[in-house]
DNA sequence: TCGCGTTTGTAACGGCGTGTAACAACGGGT
DNA sequence: ACCCGTTGTTACACGCCGTTACAAACGCGA
């Protein structure tokens, strides 16, 4: 844990804080957790972080405050996590000074993504081979991130936001097999109950679009009894 | 509300004084409202502020006056708040010494965002490397925020005010899905219903402005279910 | 190898979310 | 007062996607 990227988690409460914990870990990222404003001045001049994830709404000094005095001694790259409604409506589109922000309850997928593209930006030199870059390319593809788009060669392969979405997922996990309740959590959010056939319909949908031969499947592997898999390799840009 | 930023709002309408005073504490900070250029003295005497909002038109003293006096005596940071936005009361509120302006009827969104960044400015060691980038440049577009104006090289794209709301508030958040509750609250302040097709007339029309070809959008995806992304590289100047 | 139960592929249907034309309401400018 | 541009409302068309139904593929035991 020594060559890690470290993060500083601002976050009094204590279960979040060791799921963020457990999650940032997990992802390879080295983790120490600050409960309060001053419990993170302590951790800051222990130890320095190369970004901070900061809850907004804690008791004493709070993440907008935190955020203010960050910004005016250095530039850490600070990751704001708001709580649902009006304190994100009032911190997009204005100038706090963070550089980005998560909304609670957080996706975690969007969660390391943002963390991702935060540290991209800040630290260049960074180039997670795991990364979410903005541009997949697979296969005779290429998927751009940013812009929800697929294209084939330059001609563009129109998705819905659902074949863009299992896509999505499909393609930041290759080589592995994902069940059809991983699809439907990571898609949908929800979790998947016997005799649902949706995923596997949305599935056959997508295939048909990136698939040369849809009746004889490369891509997109059926693994029976057990979800699907994405064979490609992925590289970036 | 001890640490926070003291504003001290001087307002002569009752209802905008308590609609001023509302919005600016949901913010965070510690307001104060006096109606007239008198009470406006006394309430710096008990306490001094750290920001004024200073509307012109009142009777009495009006807010030129004030604000002449003002920086006669000192620099305290004053927005002011013009009844019109005609270009002669930008000129003199800018040429008495006020940091910024903000033209009645305000967007509340807008009057934050301009308080913050006199707030930073006013705070010299806070120089944030996001500069006063008034000019944002994305596909083939600039929008300039200072004039609310829209261009493709040097044609210009007319905008209503509706649709530089909406415009602003998506390019600030690129990459990024807003919902339909997000953007009615950012771009008019209210919350969104159920069965409210407004927000998606509004991005209908204003994709028909900037999009090259608006019944196949590319700037401004639709995600089902979820709202509208904002899909291009926005950059400054 | 065959047969049968189970799993997967996909066509077809329909509910519903979204795009947008048309109309109404509103407001600022003259 | 009128005009005209803007914005909200309504209505309808269309495409997406969940469900269903049935066919095809698979796997296991005989």
């Amino acid at each position: 844990m020594n060559g890690a990227i470290s993060i500083l988690v601002v976050e009094d409460d204590r279960e979040i804080g060791a799921l963020l914990k457990m999650l940032l870990e997990r992802e390879g990222y080295g983790v120490s957790v600050a409960r309060s404003g001053s419990e993170m001045d302590v951790a800051l001049a222990d130890k320095p972080a190369d970004l901070m994830l900061l809850d907004v709404m804690m008791p004493g000094e709070d993440g907008f405050s935190i955020c203010r005095r960050m910004r005016a001694t250095g530039n850490l790259p600070i990751v704001m996590l708001t709580a649902r409604g009006d304190d994100i409506d009032r911190i997009i589109g204005l100038e706090l000074g963070a550089d980005d922000y998560v909304a609670k309850p957080f996706n975690p997928r969007e969660l390391i993504a943002r963390i991702r593209a935060v540290l991209r930006r800040s630290v260049p030199a960074i180039t997670d081979a795991n990364g979410s870059g903005t541009r997949l390319r697979f296969d005779r593809l290429v998927l751009d991130v940013d812009s929800r788009r697929l294209f084939e060669g330059d001609r563009e392969i129109e998705l819905s936001t659902g074949d863009y979405d299992l896509l999505y997922v499909l393609v930041h996990n290759p080589q592995r097999v994902l069940s059809r309740d991983q699809l439907m959590d990571l898609t949908r959010g929800r979790s998947w109950e016997a005799f649902d056939r949706s995923i596997d319909v949305a599935l056959s949908r997508l295939r048909r679009k990136v698939e040369a031969d849809p009746s004889q499947p490369v891509l997109i592997k059926t693994v029976r009894n057990a979800g699907y898999m994405f064979t490609a390799i992925v590289s970036k840009v």
